[in-house]
DNA sequence: TCCTATCGATTGAACTTTCAACTATCACGC
DNA sequence: GCGTGATAGTTGAAAGTTCAATCGATAGGA
């Protein structure tokens, strides 16, 4: 059913035309973005989005190490989706898991030396193309836009649970 | 690796800390959004966000149909995924596949009663929740950029093959 | 007419994500 | 110290997606 027009007695409150059409670009977007990223880095570099970003997470980390609850919030993944993330990550080569000193229930994965240098490899191919796709394209005004409107969306979200 | 910082000798045009805030904000919208609207869904009406606008594109067309290809295209899905995914609704009685009569190589969705009827009932709530996570969170300004900023994403997305 | 290439769609296998169940460790009150 | 509950992470199965192979239908040329 379209959203601008009611056929139930329910709600009133459907999307405008144009809220609609907007709705619409924007969820296309969240679709073509994230594709179109992954092709390029799948292609060049034979990893995922979430892997690329969760290697990149772990390079920033002092000791290219961090626990697995704190990366799965950087890479945007539920742990059990983290966990089975690393163990192939794990089996390529690119990360190991270490116990962590400190306290018994934590995970450390770390970053190989040969996981470092395939991110080194890929990171210009993957920033090159989110230029290509975003920051070329966009001015500054859009992007402070983008920022700003992701943001509050993002707020708004955190404030349900 | 941070795109912040580079480590190698390759390209040059690392983006600047501003930017990486931006991007880190936009890329965790995109994943955060679609899961808290699935949420929703599946919750109340046992759809994904795939499932519900492959019906919605359904409803919208005369006769209630759409070849499979149209439909893939309408509902960001390509076609292997989008003839899984009616599979499944066909099990649950949403859809039905008929032959098109003016070509044998095309197949059409035909959106059921019991499919319609679902539809109907699980449209509110989620334009409810798209209007309480995006359109009571933006002005009409921040909208209109968020618009403008997807078209010019997508067009240059497209633009490339 | 036949031969080939292309199109629209399906299929099954491989892969990834999700979900629920489980293990092990720690924190706290008693 | 000893249960009880919360925390951190893993695991395996089920669900969903992707990829390559396939199949039938059609279009276009020799």
């Amino acid at each position: 059913m379209s959203e601008g027009l009611p056929t139930s007695t329910e709600q009133p409150r459907w999307l405008s035309p144009d809220e609609l059409a907007t709705w619409r670009r924007f969820t296309f977007l969240m679709y073509r973005l994230p594709t179109a990223l992954e092709a390029q880095l799948r292609q060049d570099s034979q990893l995922s989005f979430v892997e690329y970003y969760a290697l990149a997470a772990l390079s920033e980390q002092p000791g290219h190490r961090m626990r697995m609850g704190d990366l799965a919030v950087l890479a945007n993944s539920e742990l059990s989706r983290l966990s089975h993330l690393i163990s192939r990550l794990e089996k390529r080569g690119f990360v190991r898991r270490e116990p962590d000193p400190t306290n018994g229930r934590c995970i450390h994965a770390v970053l190989t030396d040969a996981g470092h240098a395939h991110l080194v490899e890929a990171a210009p191919g993957h920033v090159a193309e989110v230029r290509k796709l975003v920051y070329d394209v966009l001015d500054p005004n859009e992007l402070d836009g983008l920022r700003t409107a992701a943001e509050k969306i993002i707020d708004c979200i955190d404030s349900r649970q």
